[in-house]
DNA sequence: CGACCTT
């Protein structure tokens, strides 16, 4: 331990102020002021001196210059040997003279990195228990499974990207990554269970950059001027992740001439529509806001080569099923086999695993072991607590943390309710009684949802109250306390929301409020805790052995413990003489060995990785 | 059931 949080917040401030004079100064040269108008149609032009009345047509990246020379685009070449966070006169790209200038500069996603999150999780990161990836268990079903990488280095993903993965200090790829990045550049379709965070949006991200970046240019369709035509979708079920993964899909596609943009609902359409005018190539989206870009024919999915589905079994169930059906397969989207489709998830129920097949082609199933959820990382407890009682036992747990405080910090806890009325309610109760809250939750307003965000991950505002919107994905670091103030009524939405906590090899402490409205998650629950090694209370065994014939619908299919899903498909229909077990051939020597060597993971391929 | 998802 290097540095005190005060050091490191003075440190990261002293970056600020550096960064923002940078930001300055390169402003500087690019007054604003000077800039002319220019029409949407005009937008978005290599070269607009020379081929200023060409069509719009765009071939290779669509930020990058209109022509891709070799095996890779050209933006890639000018700054191979440039620094992070150097102001680039020479512009992005061949825009260097253009009336783009300015409008199209690069932000550079790592000198604005937040200040205080890369620090802490630097520091943290000294204690990761890195021989925990040993004995992670993998498990791939399919065909032909690619075998999977142990470093960065053996995979040929290009100069640009890997010098981001550097940048983002990823040493090692994470188990999810070393197996899914070859089925993916062996241009596999794959459905991926692995925990939220473990990695898997880089896991995703970078063949996808890559494949663009070295694909054929393709000329894309016109027919509008107004119409865009993404080459990869990628899409989440709240706005709040697809911001998380359209940020950390800056950092990888930084200086590659790849153009990432994030639409979502609950925010002004007006400017998403005008990212999108600049050049997409990567689409994040929330579905409802892409149906409506869809329905107004601002982006067509015809030239979609990638398709990747966050949180897959959410975006398949009840509620998200048909949104996703008709953006997958009642728009202009290539079929399976046409496109490249990667579903990931830490949870893949059974039957969603089936509707999930319809997306799929010829696919390889891949499960990493459960990690934060399966290890003694998260300490699982479980209190019996009547609803009249749960305010108050709540005030008691947040008491005994406020004790554990670091630096006159309280540590953060996460507090999940089940409905919105809930949170509001709840929220307000804790501020009353002198404890900081905020709230998300679906009736608030998209400002406040980012603000009490904001508010939380600062430790501003260290208790904040949610429903599930906040369950899956997010990753919130140095949240110390999830209270499940009431439990949710599945058990893989459970799994989710401890998920929150026990981060980057740091315990974290989950603690659920039970009582007799919860009698259907008994055996559920008692059987994942005994499953992460937890400690069941007798009183709540005795539940589970009474309600074992409702059981909570264990929808975790396969018995096997180590999974948190088996593939469908089953062993049967799928077995190979042999050929099944791809992974065993890569990790048969305890294949992870070198993770102890390198401290160096500061990002989020790290930081989540014990989600 | 509620949660999430365009206006």
């Amino acid at each position: 331990m290097r540095t005190s949080w005060a050091d490191l917040a003075a440190n990261s401030a002293t970056d600020n102020a550096s960064s923002a004079n940078n930001a300055a100064t390169s402003n500087a040269s690019d007054p604003p002021s000077r800039m002319a108008y220019v029409p949407p149609h005009l937008r978005n032009r290599p070269l607009p001196s020379t081929e200023s009345v060409a069509p719009r047509t765009y071939s290779g990246p669509a930020s990058g210059s209109g022509a891709v020379i070799g095996k890779w685009s050209t933006p890639r070449n000018e700054y191979r040997s440039g620094t992070g966070g150097s102001s680039h006169t020479s512009g992005w790209g061949n825009k260097s003279g253009g009336w783009d200038r300015g409008r199209d500069y690069e932000v550079n996603p790592f000198a604005n990195q937040d200040d205080t999150e890369p620090k802490f999780t630097e520091q943290e990161n000294t204690g990761i228990n890195f021989d925990a990836y040993e004995d992670i268990p993998v498990e791939t079903t399919g065909e032909n499974v690619p075998p999977p990488v142990n470093t960065f280095a053996e995979i040929d993903l290009g100069e640009a990207l890997n010098q981001n993965i550097r940048r983002c200090k990823y040493v090692r790829p994470t188990p999810v990554q070393r197996h899914a990045i070859p089925i993916s550049l062996g241009e596999r379709d794959l459905m991926a269970c692995a925990q939220t965070g473990s990695g898997k949006t880089a896991a995703f991200c970078f063949p996808i950059i890559s494949g663009i970046m070295k694909g054929q240019p393709v000329e894309r369709p016109h027919r509008g001027v107004r119409t865009v035509y993404p080459l990869a979708l990628v899409l989440s079920p709240t706005r709040e992740l697809s911001m998380q993964i359209h940020e950390e899909a800056k950092k990888f596609s930084y200086q590659t001439g790849v153009r990432v943009v994030v639409a979502y609902g609950g925010a002004p359409i007006n400017q998403q529509l005008r990212d999108l005018e600049r050049g997409v190539d990567i689409l994040v989206a929330t579905p409802g806001r892409l149906v409506d870009l869809l329905e107004r024919a601002r982006v067509s999915l015809q030239m979609i080569r990638y398709l990747a589905l966050d949180e897959a079994d959410r975006m398949l169930d009840m509620g998200f099923e048909p949104q996703i059906r008709k953006i997958v397969e009642q728009m202009d989207m290539p079929p399976p086999g046409a496109r490249q489709t990667m579903l990931f998830s830490a949870t893949f129920p059974r039957e969603i695993q089936r509707l999930a097949s319809d997306f799929l082609s010829n696919y390889i199933f891949l499960a990493v072991g459960r990690v934060g959820s399966s290890t003694d990382l998260i300490d699982q407890r479980v209190e019996y607590v009547l609803e009249s009682d749960k305010r108050s036992h709540l005030m008691d747990l947040l008491h005994a943390q406020r004790a554990n405080g670091v630096q006159g910090k309280q540590a953060l806890t996460l507090v999940f309710v089940e409905t919105k009325k809930g949170a509001d309610a709840l929220e307000h109760w804790l501020c009353l009684n002198g404890f900081p809250a905020t709230s998300i939750h679906g009736d608030r307003t998209q400002q406040e949802r980012e603000f009490a965000l904001r508010s939380f991950k600062s430790g501003n505002t260290p208790i904040l109250v949610a429903t599930d919107v906040a369950a899956r994905g997010l990753d919130i670091p140095h949240v110390a306390h999830v209270v499940n103030f009431d439990l949710p009524n599945d058990i893989d939405d459970y799994v989710h929301r401890i998920g929150r906590t026990g981060r980057a090899g740091k315990k974290g402490l989950a603690t659920a409020f039970f009582n007799d409205n919860n009698t259907n998650m008994a055996r559920a629950l008692a059987d994942l805790m005994q499953e992460a090694n937890q400690e069941v209370p007798a009183w709540l065994s005795r539940y589970a052995a009474r309600s074992s014939f409702g059981g909570g619908r264990n929808r975790r299919s396969g018995g096997g413990g180590r999974f948190g899903s088996r593939d469908f498909r089953g062993e049967g229909s799928f077995s190979r003489g042999g050929g099944s077990d791809y992974h065993s051939a890569g990790n048969s020597g305890g294949g992870y060995g070198a993770y102890g060597a390198g401290y160096g993971g500061g990002g989020p391929g790290v930081t989540s990785a014990w989600d």
